[in-house]
DNA sequence: CTTGACCCCGTAGTAGCGTACAGGGTTTAT
DNA sequence: ATAAACCCTGTACGCTACTACGGGGTCAAG
């Protein structure tokens, strides 16, 4: 008894490489709306939800938290606005990411000047790792 | 009534730049010992709490986390230990920076291409940032 | 018609690293 | 002597992004 264009929380959570858990937690959270239900209480989504979940995945993997996303799919969804919201965000996604870049530069320069003043033999007590540390 | 050498628990945190709260979460979760305590309960530390708690820091800052502090001091304390040790923890730590910056840089990659792309006055619906993460 | 896969809801737990009370007792400075 | 500042315990909360569990109802295949 399923009408045709739809699909099951389950094959939803299939297609877009999810699980079902995570589906319903952003229903909650309300990062996507809450769909329409058949007599039985199954949820029922129109396959656009797949595309949906597809962003919000790509958008997590170039460093935007839900919240962020949320606020990237509302801007879409509000007509007055134009690209510049957007590319506002990104850019100031990049400057973050360019600070953890320099973050992470920092301690390996460190790491590296400190693993290489370490002979390895030596006994623990003349460790300069953990020196390096103890200051 | 205190003895000299000794430190309350709040003068500890004044010098080693914690909180309170954040020592005794430490003692908690056993990543710094027990230290003895007055007849009152007050906690007394010796002084040396100080150059631990500093280590701590120091070493989250260069991105290992308690866990993995705990291993470092542990390997400390046993006398057996070489240098060797803490060389290969330091250097298993520098490559997940490694790896880290990669993926930062990954992620720059593609918003400035796809921000690059973007005319600000555009509608949305024609933003090439949204776009990208359609697929 | 039964079985097994699927779905519902609500609650709670995970990890990492603390922070914030509430409801007391103690120390220290005035 | 009294008040401010400090300390104690225990519990709960905050953040992120899920994941799991228990106790049910529903659906599709054989």
């Amino acid at each position: 008894m399923k009408s045709k264009g739809s699909l099951t929380i389950g094959q939803v959570a299939k297609q877009a490489g999810v699980g079902v858990e995570t589906i319903r937690f952003y229903e909650r959270e309300r990062i996507i709306a809450e769909p329409p239900r058949r007599e039985s209480g199954y949820r029922e989504y129109d396959p656009e939800i797949v595309k949906r979940l597809h962003f919000i995945k790509r958008a997590q993997e170039l460093g935007f938290s839900l919240k962020e996303i949320v606020q990237l799919l509302a801007l879409r969804v509000d007509p007055r606005t134009s690209c510049a919201g957007v590319k506002k965000r990104a850019e100031a996604k990049l400057e973050e990411i360019e600070r953890k870049i320099q973050d992470l530069k920092r301690m390996q320069k460190i790491l590296k000047e400190v693993t290489a003043a370490c002979v390895a033999s030596k006994p623990i007590t003349d460790c300069p790792i953990l020196h390096c540390f103890d200051v």
